[in-house]
DNA sequence: GTCTATATTGCGATAGAC
DNA sequence: GTCTATCGCAATATAGAC
């Protein structure tokens, strides 16, 4: 019934309000600046109540870097077409419109350049951006092997994807009162992106 | 004479190495991510070693950032006209300029959002990224009061900003051969900085 | 100028009461 | 589900020999 949908959403609230803050901190001073103390003093409860929602420190991280990854990933295998300019920009709303239930602090996350250096290991994120900068330099110089890969297709890409993350970022600082990944804003980001990659 | 000059490189050499490996670590893996211990591996020598070269991590820190960041508040503070589109381009061309001395890494560290919210306090970086940002997104609304930039000039500059650096990252990545921050590459950055923020 | 050895602090993580 | 208390360890930094 409702009672025990709101009794459930009571359950897991401090789980998502850990999740909501510790990817705020992570944004702000990365991963490694933040401790488990950090985070716990900003939602007012000790460090072991912490690690009764997570099991360790890099637990959380996954837990918040999972959804952006997923959504992206999951844009890329379906191997889109990336032959036009028009089609880099359709993969490109796709990509935005996929993350479009991440929080923007999830995203800036990945600016940390320690979360993007976990690679393979135990949090596969495997430089989900570098991925995403080597997946569109490649589709410029039509080649799916990264080694083929013109140098300046690889220097727009990054800068592309770079600037992406910058607007994301920095809208809802600059709009604080429009709706996260509104049509507005993720219209903005594909136009942004979209530019500097055709350049 | 030439012996002697040549001492004196050797003398002042791992004061110099120490801080090329650790600007290279910084900005692969983030400040608070890179311990004295990781450098110090790195170079083949003991913690205490650093100590004698610096007083401390944050000290190593300021040695790094401090060339760029006097680069660009120097430009800051001939208080240029930017009034136009032109002016606005010689600008980011003169920041370019003032970095050329700086290493890539030295300005790649400022990818670590810890790095840049040190604010004020005793590295006064003050977030020099952002300044920058402010800055020009000031410059396109017309005004140097912040509260009255436009927030559409805001999420521009951040772009621009934030691919500009990216472009700086990559492009010694994508052109091993080229010399760091040569004719080339500056004006590629200038290009690139100046399309996406006049757009 | 670099070393070994050590002081000291703060971190991630766990045990067990409530 | 949250607490107090604590363990083990790695981090920054220092002292003093060479």
């Amino acid at each position: 019934m409702s009672t025990d949908t709101a009794v459930d959403a009571r359950r897991t609230d401090t789980r998502e309000r850990i999740l909501a803050t510790a990817s705020g901190l992570f944004a702000e001073r990365g991963f490694a600046g933040t401790s488990i103390r950090d985070i716990s003093d900003a939602l007012g409860v000790t460090k072991a109540a912490l690690y009764y929602h997570f099991a360790s420190k890099d637990d959380i991280l996954r837990a918040i870097v999972d959804q952006p990854i997923s959504a992206i990933r999951g844009v890329m295998e379906l191997e889109p077409d990336l032959g036009s300019a028009a089609a880099r920009r359709q993969f490109i709303a796709d990509i935005i419109g996929a993350m479009a239930d991440c929080t923007p602090e999830s995203v800036a996350v990945f600016k940390d350049p320690q979360i993007q250096a976990m690679v393979g290991a135990e949090i596969s994120a495997s430089g989900i951006t570098n991925v995403l900068s080597i997946t569109l330099a490649g589709a410029l110089s039509g080649t799916a092997d990264p080694a083929q890969i013109e140098p300046e297709h690889l220097v727009r890409a990054s800068a592309a994807v770079a600037a992406g993350l910058a607007v994301i970022d920095t809208w809802h600082l600059a709009f604080p009162d429009t709706a996260k990944f509104s049509e507005e804003s993720t219209a903005y980001i594909v136009d942004t992106v979209s530019a500097i990659l055709e350049r």
